[in-house]
DNA sequence: CCGATGCTTCGTCCGGGACCGTAGTGTTGC
DNA sequence: GCAACACTACGGTCCCGGACGAAGCATCGG
């Protein structure tokens, strides 16, 4: 009995901390945070907290995704949530009110953010799928990741108001700032629209008043003439557009 | 948040410790066990597992009854156990082998069992109903728990070469250890047997090879003579005798 | 190339808690 | 009555582990 006895003790413990279980409650919308976001939450320096993480992912609850100098940690599986859940059933928690306001959070990230500089979630994959499916983009070179524009995508940013030409043209050193990146979408798991043109496409979406920031949250909201108008110079249906903000699951 | 993170945080660190992480596992049969023997389970001493033991109690997690001068622990509720097995399962251990074996266990100690001196668990209770019923014992006096023995009982007993009349009598004093009492029994929430009756009882059983204890645990094992011995003297049928030992459930 | 940012690693401090020895309380049995 | 037993309460020691500061990598931007 010795040999398993350690295990559930030493899985207890790693959650017996209070800035741990502060994490992992955090983590429980099954969304991916930074290591600063859980500092904040946990109310923790940032060393302290990436002790925790490192305790967390290495007793396996916890799960690690690099992405550029960012890492998101995420809850490693149901039975992680399973627990926490019982445990907070135990400590007479209502997991019902709380869990449903993460999840609209979480809906709304999901939607619709910002990532860095431009913009990510459903509607941020579905404006790239469809530069990709019109010939607004193509792929340059074997990165895979970098793209240029095609005359037809000139054309649609150029209606937008966005000089592309400048902007591929950036500062006179050439290798600064990537200029159309793709960045692969947290949630939806595609590529969504980084780099300056995609900074430069999400500056002109807030000055239209086509998206607003929430306060302490990235995600954003797409307002009405927004809708209207990814619809009109992206050629996307309105359906489609409701589809990308619906907050289903 | 704040508010009922640290409740989390008690609870998982309550289990986070191996001494109460063994001691609950060891509970996770359903069954009730006294300090020492939790103390034995942890491999640490009584008076730190009393420490263990209220702090587990002071949490919810445990339950406690007395009984004479034991105190029987078990786990409060079905929720903990939910939440000790959600644990095991996120430690990689395979509840299904191990709780077998705990359920056989607690089977037979649940059949049959010493309870100090005397015949405790099913087969104790299913006896001691019978004596009850055919008017061997009788309740003596408001008491509720002492009984005397009638001539019925007299002649049973007296065929097993139990001279009740020297037992009744016992040392010259009078209010020594008591005759024939009922004492609570713990799994089956009904009375069996005790006092110095039931010793008796139990050490001529002992004696005749009807009975036969176990290697480190209080369940007896009841041999084929001693089943069709109880069955004669008691009055009872093979099938009583039968359900009563069997490991159901 | 440099600086800024995000995160980790290292070193140190210190408080909480796990442990045991001894002493105290209550119950049982002679 | 007294002794035995099960358990609890208290006091002291020791050590694990959480906290932050400073320094080290890695990535991004100019």
């Amino acid at each position: 009995m010795s040999s398993n006895d350690p295990h559930v003790a030493k899985i207890a413990a790693l959650i017996g901390d209070p800035a741990r279980a502060n994490i992992l409650k955090a983590l429980m919308d099954g969304r991916a945070r930074t290591a600063k976001e859980l500092a904040h939450i946990a109310g923790v320096s940032p060393q302290t907290t990436s002790g925790h993480l490192a305790k967390l992912s290495e007793g396996g609850l916890l799960g690690l995704a690099k992405q550029g100098r960012h890492r998101y940690y995420h809850l490693a599986n149901a039975q992680v949530a399973v627990a926490i859940e019982s445990l907070m059933a135990l400590a007479g928690e209502r997991p019902l009110p709380k869990h449903h306001h993460h999840t609209r959070v979480a809906g709304a990230l999901r939607a619709a953010r910002t990532c860095y500089d431009h913009i990510a979630g459903r509607l941020g994959v579905c404006l790239f799928d469809q530069l990709v499916a019109r010939g607004c983009l193509l792929p340059a070179g074997q990165s895979e990741e970098d793209f240029v524009v095609t005359s037809a995508g000139r054309r649609l940013f150029a209606a937008l108001q966005i000089d592309v030409d400048a902007l591929a043209r950036g500062k006179p050193g050439g290798g600064k700032r990537r200029f159309a990146r793709a960045c692969l979408d947290w949630s939806e798991r595609s590529p969504h629209l980084a780099g300056s043109l995609g900074a430069a496409l999400a500056e002109r979406c807030f000055d239209l008043g086509w998206l607003e920031r929430r306060r302490d949250s990235r995600a954003v909201t797409l307002t009405g003439a927004g809708a209207a108008g990814l619809a009109r110079h992206f050629d996307l249906t309105p359906d489609q557009i409701a589809a990308a903000m619906a907050e289903t699951h």
